[in-house]
DNA sequence: AAACAAAACAACCGCCTCCGC
DNA sequence: GGCGGAGGCGGTTGTTTTGTT
């Protein structure tokens, strides 16, 4: 048998609404209410079925309907909500007056999911992802950016975001780096040791910018399901605009190891997925610190592909010595 | 200026829940 | 308690708009 579709009687319009069909709809219902949506159609003159005209009327002719641009605070209210509540659209727009449900789940799908993406996160979970690939790309985006605000300072809050991308760089490196010698030595490190490990280091602990995280994001280290804290931080989502940011380190990251980049200030030298692998392979946990005897020049064995970026950086000494 | 691609938005579809009978 | 109708919700698709080559 099978239930009949609503749309599917004889010679129902589908398809966009003409400014006539939206007139008649939004005089019947100021006039009488909407009452029983089956039958509004009817009584309102439209050959339309009672689910098109209320979808129509909720989603865009209500008179209390906010339209334009997502505001900062709206955006903000929308990752949180979507944080702890999901894909309920219907109950997030319930905290966002003016806004349906349709809008902010198309919203999501066509702006907040990619930023989250493009920083790293998880956009179902709100976590980090834990596959060091898909997420550090475009935090070295925007560490990279750190070249370009030496010679042009333009805002403080820049300057911070880079620090923090900087940061969140090496930890998502490390943190893989971590779990994929451990699994490669056929340790069962979970990752709870994971993040203890992190913590246990003395830069970690001390380090202002992580320490901000920290504050903000209590569980700052937590991958996978390990808290429903989300990690990512509001001002690093906030300020990273749409997918236009300069993405040169891609050709580096695509490129083979053994192929340089010249200004590896501006673009990252990154070793290859394939690359990367073979180091791991190489280095067990327990000797990660032979990577720091070797120089970062390139074209040498696997440990001399570790980024530059390390080599510099407290922290990266005080793990990797 | 034209062609193509990507993004944004509106609308539809099918399933689910609630409620009255 | 079971059934069916109505409304609501979330996923998906189709169309339009905007940007890029």
């Amino acid at each position: 048998m099978g239930r009949s579709p609503c749309c599917d009687e004889n010679g129902l319009k589908k398809g966009p609404w003409t400014p006539e069909e939206d007139e008649k709809l939004v005089q019947y219902i100021q006039k009488h209410g909407h009452g029983s949506w089956r039958a509004l159609p009817k009584l309102a003159g439209l050959n339309r079925c009672g689910k098109s005209c209320r979808l129509r009327w909720t989603n865009y002719l209500r008179p209390d309907i906010k339209r334009g641009k997502f505001s900062q605070d709206e955006e903000q209210t929308i990752l949180h909500l979507h944080s702890v509540l999901g894909n309920k659209w219907s109950a997030i727009a319930t905290h966002l007056p003016g806004r349906t449900d349709n809008e902010i789940k198309n919203f999501w799908n066509t702006h907040l999911k990619k930023k989250l993406i493009q920083m790293g996160f998880d956009p179902m979970t709100h976590q980090p992802r834990t596959d060091l690939f898909s997420s550090l790309p475009h935090l070295l985006a925007l560490a990279n950016l750190g070249d370009l605000m030496e010679h042009h300072p333009f805002d403080e809050n820049a300057v911070r975001l880079q620090a923090e991308a900087v940061q969140l760089v090496k930890l998502q490196y490390l943190q893989y780096l971590f779990q994929s010698a451990a699994s490669t030595a056929n340790n069962n490190i979970t990752d709870r040791e994971t993040i203890n490990l992190l913590n246990s280091i003395p830069a970690i602990k001390q380090n202002p910018v992580l320490n901000s995280l920290q504050a903000e994001n209590p569980a700052p280290f937590s991958i996978g399901n390990a808290t429903t804290q989300p990690l990512h931080h509001p001002s690093l989502l906030s300020h990273l605009s749409d997918p236009q940011v300069p993405f040169s380190f891609q050709t580096s990251f695509n490129s083979q190891g053994d192929n340089p980049p010249e200004d590896s200030s501006w673009v990252f030298p990154f070793p290859t997925t394939s690359l990367l692998s073979t180091m791991i392979e190489e280095t067990s946990i327990s000797n990660l610190g032979d990577a720091t005897s070797s120089t970062s020049s390139y074209g040498g064995g696997a440990s001399s592909y570790w980024p530059e970026l390390f080599f510099d950086d407290q922290i990266m000494h005080e793990i990797l010595s």
